[in-house]
Order: C-alpha cells, then sequence, then structure tokens
DNA sequence: GATAATTAGGTGTATGAACATATATTTACA
DNA sequence: TGTAAATATATGTTCATACACCTAATTATC
C-alpha cells in the first residue's frame, strides 16, 4: 500500500518529507507484526529487546547501565522492562558486591526459553512479512544510513 | 553512524534483519528530532498530526473517526489527544446536530497559530538532519512500499 | 413501531517513553 | 579524613499505545 493511501493524503512537501514519513510508518508497521507474534510469549516488544540483549551476554550478568545502552530507544526505562520480567520469573536482578550502587540482571532457565522461542517468531515473522531480497535490504540499510549522516546532531 | 555502532551487536541474521532494526531505529530517531522541536510549541508529535489533519480540512470540521482514519498509527488513542488539545485551547469539540453519537472537532485560531508555526519547524529540521538527495529519497520510498508488499497482511 | 445489531465515542488498565528528581554508593580532592 | 561531586539505579508524573469494555445513538429487521 503506498503511503499516500494509508494516510489519505499526498500532501508531501517533498520526496525527502514523504519519506520520514513513510519510515515512520514502515517502523510502525513492523513493530505491530512484531508484537502481534510476541504476544504468544507473554511479552512486549520492550521486554523482548532487553531478554535478547540478556542472551547475548548469558550467562554473564549485565548492569542497568550496559542494558540500556545496548537497547535502541536511549530513553527508554530500562529498571521499568527489568520489573516486568522479574515479575514474569525471566529474569533475576542482584546486587553487585564490587559497586553496591549496580543492580546485576540475568536470564533465569524460563527466560531462556522464551528469548529462544522469540526469537523464532521474530525470524519467522520476518521471513513471513518483509518482501525485499537480499540486495534490496542492502540497499535500504545504505540509504538509512546515508540518511542519518549528521554532522552535528 | 552505522546500525552495529548503535546496538553495539553485529549478530544480524541477513540484511533484511538487519533492514528492519535499521528501520526502527531511524523511525526513533526521526520521531526524536521531531519531538525536540515540537516542544517550544508545546505539543507533542501525536497532538501535532491531529492539528495537521484538522489543518487540512479546516474550516470543515471532522468526525472524531474522520481524524483517526487519517492518523498513521491505527491504534492511536484519538480522543485521549483531542481533550489535551481542548485544554490548551488548540481545538473545540462540538456534537454532530445530524448524528448526535458523533463528535466534531476543528482548529481554534490559536490552534491555527500554533500548526501553522509547526510546520515551519517540522519542514526546516526535516531538511537539517536529512541527509539524501531527492533521487535517493524516492529510491528509499520505493523500497518501503515494496517491502510492505503483503499479499496476506 | 419495537427490538436487535451496529456504530461513534469515551473510559479503565497495563505498558512504555520522556523527563525530572531522589537515594545510595563511590570517587575525587582539598 | 571529611566533604563535594559523580555515578548507578529507582521512582514520580505526564503523555501515549494497545486493548477491552461501556454507553448512547442510529440503523436494520421483523
Amino acid at each position: 500500500m503506498k503511503i499516500e493511501d494509508v494516510i489519505k493524503s499526498n500532501r508531501f512537501a517533498d520526496e525527502q518529507h514523504k519519506a520520514t514519513v513513510n519510515l515512520m510508518y514502515t517502523a510502525y508497521w513492523l513493530k505491530s507484526n512484531f508484537s502481534a507474534a510476541l504476544k504468544s510469549q507473554g511479552i512486549t516488544i520492550e521486554q523482548h529487546n532487553v531478554l535478547r540483549i540478556l542472551k547475548g551476554s548469558h550467562p554473564m550478568e549485565l548492569c542497568v547501565r550496559d542494558i540500556a545502552s545496548r537497547i535502541l530507544e536511549q530513553n527508554s526505562n530500562v529498571p521499568r522492562i527489568i520489573d516486568r520480567l522479574v515479575i514474569k520469573k525471566l529474569a533475576k536482578r542482584t546486587t553487585s558486591k564490587e559497586d553496591k550502587r549496580e543492580t546485576l540482571v540475568s536470564l533465569t532457565e524460563k527466560g531462556i526459553v522464551v528469548i529462544e522461542q522469540a526469537h523464532k517468531m521474530i525470524d519467522e515473522i520476518t521471513k513471513n512479512i518483509v518482501k525485499i531480497d537480499e540486495a534490496d535490504a542492502k540497499l535500504l540499510n545504505e540509504l538509512l544510513e546515508k540518511m542519518r549522516e549528521n554532522p552535528t546532531a
């Protein structure tokens, strides 16, 4: 579906402007699809992101700051996402002995199962809905990175 | 900045998977920039979207359903966004006489000023941060629409 | 014309973002 | 050493999303 049909308007100042709207809509579309898939695992996208990061260093624990630095949305509220994971017994929290300010987080056995299942689902969904080939995807990645290139920001 | 550096990982299954992460991050980056600009007008991106839609049909009123259908995020909660706009006296609400279930919404004078100012700022921000030319933007739009092409969804 | 089904919008709840602020701990330095 | 500054995390508030559910009004059907 063309973006003009999605927002029922074609008053774009130029192709760059249209690209920003198109991009935000595509991200929303992706997130909606991922979110629906993760529902069967009882987790949200944000919780999945934290689980994925924990899985990346498992069985090593990570402190909250390390998790936050690996998340896309830098202003995200990591302690509260960890709260939900701990309540669901997918992650566990301990206080560091070296630095008592630090909270160390790691996956539980249940958390490992859930993230592995979720990973498969995200993979499958991506294959099912993302209808571009390797070459186009590569081109898209290049364009996105070129778009964000900014000497001042 | 390459997406690998943003999330401090390069474990992507393939270019398509990388593209989904890259895309969601770029949308977040755009939103952050727009959001910061709109702060000076005292409105959020979502409130801006509703004001923009109202501006598009001004001085004709729109019902809540019409506004919702023009918003990218279809599950967004339009009545509550309108609440904020009414409180700030940027929009006004009346009940339709033809169909008393309908709530008609339109801009106030103050709302017109704010959306016109906001529009200029979004334009300027877009020009300042989006570092791709017309041809690349066009290509990006084509890739995004190709990506979303899905006979089943 | 009475009643059921549909439609429009509003509200309650859980979750998360963004941002300010608070608390505990560690580090720096006078 | 004692105190200020910095650091790590948690918490409070406002706004928004996602989704379920509710009410009032309209339309459809018999």
